[in-house]
This record gives C-alpha cells, sequence and structure tokens, in this order.
DNA sequence: AAGTGCTGCAACCGCAATCGA
DNA sequence: ATCGATTGCGGTTGCAGCACT
C-alpha cells in the first residue's frame, strides 16, 4: 500500500530531490498548464524531469498551483486557524478547506513557528486549547472555569449537531421560511459550529455586551481612524463610517498597524483578562447549551451567521 | 569577519484511504 | 470481493538565511 518504492523514486533510480530550481518549476508548470497532471507516477517522465511523480504532485500543490495565496498570513486568517484548531484538531486539509488559497502544508507551518509558540507564551495549551496548568502565569481561576465551560459547550455543540441532523430549525430572519440542517449541510458542518465559535470569540475580544442583539459589530481602530465591521455571514472588514475601504493604500496602512503586539495583546484579553464574563453562561447548566444554535444566538452576529446567502438562496 | 545557534518553511517519508481493473 | 496502483494526509527532517556573539 502507499507510495511504494518505484514511486519515491529517487532512492531507487537516483532521481533528484531537494529544492526545486525555478527551471524545473518551469516545466513543471508548462507541463501540468498544457496536459494537466494526469498520473503523477508518469508525469516526471512525459514532462522531462528527474524527479519522482510525488515530488512533482507536492511541489505543484503546496506552491505552484495558480490559486495559492503566498505570504503573511492576515489577522483573520490567524483566528480561523485557531479557532478551526480547536474544533478539528491537527487536521490540516480540512482547516484548509476553510481557509480559500492556503494549502495545508502552509497552515501547518504556520501552526508549528507561530500560532503554538504563542499559545504556549500566553499559558494555554495548544493540543487542548485550555490553559496549561504547569504554566506560570495563566488566567484566574475564574476565567478558568469559563473556559472549560466554553471547551465543554463546543464539545457539546458538534456533538449535537450529529445527533440532530433531522431538526427543523425556525428562522429568525424569516419566521415562515423555517429550514432544515439539510440545507445547511449545502457546506461543511463543521463551518457552522467555526461560525459559532467566532462569534463566541468575536464577543470576547471586543464587542461591547449591551450589543449583543445588533447584527453586526464594530471594532474600533481610533489610531487610524477607523472601524473593523462583522458582517452576518460571519467575515469582518473594515469601514469607515460604514463606507467600504476601497484604496488599496489605506488597507495596507491598516495591516501594518495591525502589528504582532496588537494581537498579542488581543490574545491576552481573549484568554486572561475576563471577557468571558461578557458571554452568557447558560453552558454549564444541566442542558448543556441546548445546542451550538444557543452559542449562535448569544454572539453578536445571532443566528443570522447560520443563514448566509448560500442557505437563503 | 567568522563562528554558532535559531527559525521558518520547503520537501520528504510512510501510513491510511480510495480507486479501478 | 480482491488486490495492486494511486492519491491524500500528517508528522518529521534538512537546510538556507538570519540574528547574535
Amino acid at each position: 500500500m502507499g507510495w511504494r518504492l518505484p514511486f519515491n523514486g529517487h532512492k531507487e533510480v537516483g532521481l533528484k530531490r531537494g529544492p526545486w530550481t525555478a527551471e524545473e518549476d518551469q516545466i513543471l508548470m508548462a507541463y501540468i498548464q498544457q496536459h494537466g497532471h494526469g498520473n503523477w507516477r508518469a508525469l516526471p517522465e512525459k514532462a522531462g524531469l528527474k524527479r519522482c511523480g510525488k515530488s512533482c504532485r507536492l511541489r505543484w500543490i503546496n506552491y505552484l498551483r495558480p490559486d495559492i495565496k503566498r505570504g503573511k498570513f492576515s489577522l483573520q486568517e490567524e483566528h480561523t486557524i485557531i479557532q478551526l484548531h480547536a474544533l478539528l484538531g491537527n487536521r490540516w486539509s480540512a482547516m484548509a478547506a476553510h481557509l480559500p488559497k492556503r494549502t495545508d502544508n502552509e497552515i501547518k507551518n504556520y501552526w508549528n513557528t507561530h500560532l503554538k509558540k504563542r499559545l504556549i507564551k500566553l499559558g494555554v495549551d495548544p493540543m487542548t486549547h485550555k490553559p496549561r496548568t504547569d504554566a506560570s502565569s495563566f488566567p484566574s481561576g475564574s476565567n478558568l472555569t469559563h473556559m472549560a465551560q466554553w471547551e465543554s459547550a463546543r464539545l457539546e455543540a458538534e456533538a449535537r449537531l450529529v445527533r440532530d441532523s433531522k431538526q427543523v430549525i425556525p428562522n429568525p430572519i424569516h419566521p415562515k421560511n423555517h429550514l432544515t440542517l439539510n440545507h445547511i449541510q449545502l457546506r461543511p458542518r463543521c463551518l457552522d459550529v467555526l461560525k459559532a465559535w467566532q462569534g463566541v470569540v468575536a464577543g470576547m475580544f471586543a464587542f461591547p455586551t449591551q450589543d449583543l442583539g445588533s447584527p453586526t459589530s464594530t471594532l474600533r481602530f481610533p489610531a487610524i481612524g477607523l472601524n473593523a465591521t462583522s458582517y452576518t455571514d460571519g467575515e469582518m472588514g473594515f469601514d469607515d463610517s460604514l463606507k467600504c475601504i476601497e484604496n488599496s493604500n489605506q488597507m495596507k496602512e491598516i495591516e501594518e498597524t495591525i502589528t504582532d503586539g496588537c494581537i498579542d495583546e488581543w490574545f491576552e484579553d481573549s484568554f486572561r483578562v475576563g471577557n468571558y464574563e461578557n458571554v452568557p453562561m447558560a453552558v454549564g447548566s444541566s442542558n448543556c447549551c441546548d445546542s451550538v444554535f444557543d452559542l449562535v444566538n448569544s454572539s453578536p452576529y445571532g443566528l443570522s451567521m447560520l443563514y448566509d446567502h448560500n442557505v437563503m438562496k
């Protein structure tokens, strides 16, 4: 089973390995663009490359594919990765499915080299996403309890979604238009849990409790005179008094303003400072947060996040 | 300037899952 | 239903480039 020695190639017949040259990239790219990759095993010989098929496949998937975004991860991508990791663990390919234009390898590397370290630094176990008991500084007892409750709610919600796949859900926006979860299954279920979780996290780090009923919420960046607005599809975007940014220089300026220090501050706020107080605590009760929809309902986004345009169509 | 240690990431390895004859 | 071939995936490694002494 698996990739047998002949396909590993270089071991047996002295094919090239190690970093790809620009010339090799060009040959591979030109061949695939013209013929498609077809059978990877046969590709190198056809294309005239002294590489094994497995190596060609990897190079194409992780580097040469035209639909790949390279470079620094945005703040939102970081948040998404952390949330997805909390939900999915080390299932990098599943995570990549929710991060357009990013590869599983890239996400894995970014997690291992940046995010994991940052969580450790803040006293959070990167595997369990819970406070580390051996850390010298971690959240107070009260916050720790809340975090455990949220973790419990998250797991419960995920399990509940699986159990209740036939449940009919009232649509708060269009009450007459009830939806079954089959509609929602138009997209991966875990994404809905993610969106719920995003709502919770968003509620923790920035959004005032009195605005919980609002369909969208705004995070202010006074230093640059701009706001970041959350939308009903769970995405976030920046605006200036509800006017969208169209100027790329302005966007660049914002990205530069959001420094690592700023991100660290957000992490600290989320995990330590006590914004957990801001989110409703039906979670630990006997019905343990009736479902993920309770979480969603209590989030700044409200239930509307479950009824995005994909579902409503 | 040279040596050393560290970091980030591309690439590799091997197992599991899936395909298809 | 079986089994070899192929693909997908996650863990790990190796090295280039950078920072520090």
